[in-house]
DNA sequence: ACGTAATCGAGACGGTACGTCCCGTCTTTCT
DNA sequence: AGAAAGACGGGACGTACCGTCTCGATTACGT
């Protein structure tokens, strides 16, 4: 029997994490990445920079979480065609990196990210699984619909979108739209077609 | 009557710049942009800092001049097919990416230049500019050849090509194969199959 | 195993203050008195940092009981001269002053009760109060012999030897010997002779 | 010939350091030593924390040139007598120590000296070389009238004057009299008196 | 040939942020 | 009812860089 966290000592105050999850979504919002200071945060948020500390390792782990929180919510698509599921689902990826807070987060973040093995590893398990999950979905669909081969590498075609649409966007800062979620899924569904 | 730049003065030394741009590939190669410093750099370089300050702007300008200098000498692919030119460029991009300098830097470094937008604007003009020709005279055959339409729009692609290769090696640090050139050349030259 | 108190208030009360002011004198010895903090004590002694503020009102409080409870057990000099029983008392204020916890504890200790004016008040009636009723003995049996005149200051006096000793030893560092104490004592008695 | 210090660089700014030694001497008088800090100096002095750190290693070293640097331009006494030159001689300590700046200073600063070993070594070199000086004087002269011996330690009669003023005026925090220095020079006077 | 002027290495400058440590208080749970 | 555990807001610590600014010492050019 595991002895559990018998969890002693005053718990941490739900409304102190909320408080720092939001004035870091600001922070970064109005200031950018790069430019925002924990210490900031932690007087926006009325806290001291020891709780910041206490609950995130540094600067990426707060701002992702502050800014990828509410990810999930994006429906699978399902639509009839392969086409237009990546359509719409490209069209989710634009959304969530169009949102202020990623927007201004994203390329440092995961420059960060990229920079930290630790945190790398995240990126997969953290970012892009509630995608993958959404492409995997559509890809089962379209391979009974017989619209494309069941060889397909999901983590490709993924990697491929994500990439795609964070380097127009996050890091080229493109305007997007739906225009481009279009071209993107018709080139993707017909270059996994099969024969 | 433009006399223009009369150069009074002692001249700027040429060996200063280049010990410059040395030290910043190295130091950039050993701890990472974030963790590299401009003191650094002028240290190691033998340098003070207003020599550095005085060529470049920040540490973003020096470290794109540090790392992507001996650029594009990679040939135009043409070995006959649209998939097959794509590999190789795909390929060319890999490469790339994977010098030690430039897999060190590339993050942090496409980070800084998307958060400033006086440097965001010449990512395409400077990074892409190459690629874009070589996949241009690369599409030019293909479309001779009737291999694909005339209505591709070249950014699009190479934006693809290089956000994929870039959020696979430069974000997730996933090693890069001949097999991964492949998939994605496939891939895209079926998308752009004409109807 | 004891039966333990059943009464209801404070049955590990005595323990807990034991061991905190054990806990005290040991790493005001080790660390010295600045670096030493009350959160470290309330660790080593095994305690929480309430039961300390409970009981003592900072770390100057703390550390004048945790350092200076053996006090009183030194004899009145009584050896039939004023010049030795000063000698004798000198002795007994070194000695005092070269136990290690009190040696480290003493500068810090005394900078921060003179800092606070609740505190200082304090030295008198708790740092002296001993000595002076030794002094005041021997200043009894010697105006007694006639060694010395009615009218000294006792505190002038004690003020004195208590100075000298602290300062040669507390502040100066300077290790004290046999013949400090009877140089003291002997310019001392001397000084206060009646004409 | 030696290569002497050749001074590359930029020279450090007189004005910042003078305005750092007033930031600190107002900061210690208005808020006493302990709760003075450096990052207030330099706020005050309109400087970087730098700037401070690289003059001084920290607060005990920058408050002790803050506060005795004006110190002893005090004259030698010379009255005639031996007791007359102590009374003086302690009314020009009882002077200095009384200065705001140096009341508010002492403890925490002697403590902090008393604390570390490279510090505590300077006390006698610093603090009281200059009243040394005088004290010699006034025990050359009262030797050659024949007021005292001439074995008399000069060090520990500054010791007692210096300790008995320090510990009334600046631990205990009792005000200082004339009548306080008229007390103490008799019985010194009388105490190193000739057999 | 000589002064003017820009550059050089060096390092100090005013600032900002870092991440850690303590302070003294406050909530929990466990006994 | 108290105790331990430890989280809380706050603030100082000493360090590292930032990008700018003196220094004295070169090194060229235009008289």
């Amino acid at each position: 029997m595991p002895a559990e966290t018998t969890s002693r000592g005053r718990p941490r105050d739900a409304r102190s994490h909320a408080a720092i999850l939001a004035a870091a979504a600001d922070l970064v919002t109005e200031t950018g990445y790069a430019a925002m200071s924990l210490g900031a945060v932690a007087t926006r948020a009325r806290v001291g920079k020891d709780t910041i500390y206490r609950r995130w390792s540094g600067k990426a782990e707060l701002v992702y979480e502050a800014v990828f929180t509410t990810t999930d919510t994006a429906p699978v698509p399902d639509t009839g065609t392969l086409e237009s599921d990546l359509t719409v689902l490209v069209q989710q990826l634009i959304d969530e990196f169009s949102a202020p807070p990623a927007a201004a987060a994203l390329p440092g973040l995961l420059a960060d990210f990229a920079a930290a093995p630790q945190l790398r590893a995240r990126i997969r398990s953290a970012f892009l699984a509630p995608a993958k999950q959404r492409l995997a979905s559509v890809f089962e669909r379209a391979q009974a619909r017989g619209e494309m081969g069941l060889s397909v590498e999901t983590d490709l075609v993924l990697d491929a979108l994500v990439g795609t649409v964070f380097f127009r966007m996050g890091i080229l800062g493109e305007p997007a739209s739906l225009q481009l979620a279009r071209s993107v899924a018709r080139i993707a569904a017909k270059g996994i077609e099969p024969r």
